[in-house]
DNA sequence: GTCTAACCGAGACGGTACGTCCTGTCTTAGT
DNA sequence: ACTAAGACAGGACGTACCGTCTCGGTTAGAC
């Protein structure tokens, strides 16, 4: 989704810009990251890899993180689950990252963008792309509640920080994600702990 | 704390390494990490600051990761909390990273961390950095198993991974780290949760 | 003279090309020349300066030389002199280069055409050109032995470089070229020279 | 000659520059200014050719001139003849810028000097070089009037250009230089004028 | 009065070189 | 054996022009 590199454009003056070549870099930049890593990404490595030149990098997008975030922005998106049952939305969302993991290297990805979140100019869009992926679970956490699934007093963004932090920590910094039984385990023990009282029941 | 730059050392001959230069080196490391971010890090800036040759920069650490690692971990380390309660404990745990937050850029410094941990050859001394760190949650939390005050059939990393990473991603990802209130929510429900059942309660 | 691009034309078909557009990348070359001089030449910057796309500079003369070779023949050409006097004539020539060199920075251009031409597709045209100016010196000195002026066995050529060289070698390579008072003696001495008896006077 | 790239140099600080690529780069210069002429040399083909990087090229020269420089300085001079005979010493000078101009591409490489002379930096160092060629001239005119075998009351400078600029002008402009009989005569033509006396001699 | 070929601007495009920066290694001389 | 200073090869940076190419849109002569 979302490939349209610049915002709108002009109504069209002089040679348009070349639609496949965009998708070329974009695809080479995902294919970098995978064999050299965020860091170890180049945008001659990209350009060359693409079939492309450099300035048709630039031309299009100003710096390497930008160019990160498109190529990210250019993968399919999930569209929000709605199975009826909080557990199996959020077990498909669980599911639909560790496929992105899988298929970017996000869990390399992730981290070297939020470090870059304090410093670049690009914070702000790094903060719309993480937290567009997180507007998932806030859709799917208020329509428990909606239906009654979910009672608790808490503000959904706590709520919905207790119960994705876990899977995107170990993401990020265990050898592996949480295994589907772990993440289980975790899911049921964060709703017990809603249902019983949001954390307000002790003296 | 822990400012040795290198394993042990042969029996010494020639000139001594001057502890001076490596604490300047240390110093200067930190200093440029809270200008210019891990990102714009450089080993020559670092020795410009120290007022130090890059040889004697390189000769102590290989490379950047080493000498970041060594920064972060020349700043005074946190004795375990032992107040005898676990919230009370966690307090003293959080309070003690937002401090390290502050002084060391670290919702910058530990994302890229992380992200380095997937590629260089200092994963294994990444990993054993972040354990260190989270080791404290360990012992808190399995104190608080002895004292009967925590009964839970669950793996301790899971326990730890529940309590913490809601801070730590709080840290990394969200404009401020959550307050004392949010967090004491959060904490409160998780223990709730725990308390009544490990997550196996449902059906 | 010779503003005429291209040869001459097939029997027009389409939309003619714009003369008021020539003419105003001839004089964006000349004052591109006069700004930054033949190494700084660039066709971007003519064609923005003209207020023409690059390729309406590209149309018409191939490349950087060609359009410098048509930008100095846009310049007004001098009639021959005819004085019925040699060396009025030949003062009249050195009025006019000094004139051109003023008002064009030839004292540049002229070595930088030089030196293209040993390399360049336009050695023929640069030759050409400069073969056209020293022309008017060629019939300048036919003139005089017709008039039985200036005897001579000499060939024309060789009296014109000897007549020419010092004023042209002090253009590109003094400060200031040669003062009336300097040119003239060079000029009477050359003169006196050859009636004397054409260097074959001596043993 | 002279090799020295830089002025004098501190009391030796840090690790020398070494002599063995300063040569190889002049070398590598002089090498493709034959290969690809002054326009088409490039630092980056004098560096690979040098076997050399980029950056030891700009630590010596700052930039293509002062490099072309002194990659013709790095020529061996001609100790300035002294045969006890005027036009025996003039020919040796005629000789040997010859056989530079075949050594180095002189003749496509001064106009482009001379081009340069009125825009860079280098412009006084321009023309220096140049003063230095034409110095030998003026100490074989002056000693040619010390044994009286010149007598002239025209400036030194003057008579050096009537006998010098036929020959670098036909260098510079002609297919070939003037041939050993056609310099002959023009050297003979100006010697006999300026033994009529200096150009004063008519009305 | 349409055709329609060539013009024109704007700007994308692959390519080459630019001059700078940092890396990690090395070579000096000096401590 | 350490140190400061700085040379060095290598490699990427982001920029500038090159000369070519596509676009949408004129413009004038030929039909």
């Amino acid at each position: 989704m979302a490939t349209a590199p610049t915002v709108a454009a002009a109504p069209s003056r002089g040679r348009p810009r070349s639609e496949h070549r965009s998708a070329a870099v974009l695809a080479a930049t995902l294919a970098e990251i995978g064999d050299r890593g965020i860091s170890g990404l180049t945008i001659e490595a990209v350009a060359l890899r693409a079939g492309v030149s450099k300035v048709t990098v630039y031309r299009r997008w100003p710096d390497r993180i930008a160019l990160v975030l498109a190529a990210l922005e250019s993968l399919p998106e999930l569209a929000v689950p709605d199975t009826g049952d909080l557990v199996d939305d959020l077990r498909e969302l669980r599911r639909h990252l560790l496929d992105v993991v899988d298929r970017s290297n996000l869990a390399e990805v992730l981290p070297a963008l939020l470090a870059e979140r304090r410093r670049s100019d690009h914070g702000p869009a790094i903060r719309r792309y993480v937290e567009r992926r997180s507007q998932a679970y806030v859709e799917v956490v208020e329509r428990a509640r909606a239906r009654g699934e979910l009672v608790t007093g808490l503000p959904t963004e706590l709520v919905v920080l207790m119960l994705s932090s876990p899977l995107a920590l170990s993401v990020m910094n265990r050898d592996a994600p949480l295994t589907d039984e772990e993440w289980t385990t975790v899911v049921r023990v964060v709703l017990d702990g809603l249902a019983r009282g949001d954390g307000r029941s002790r003296p």
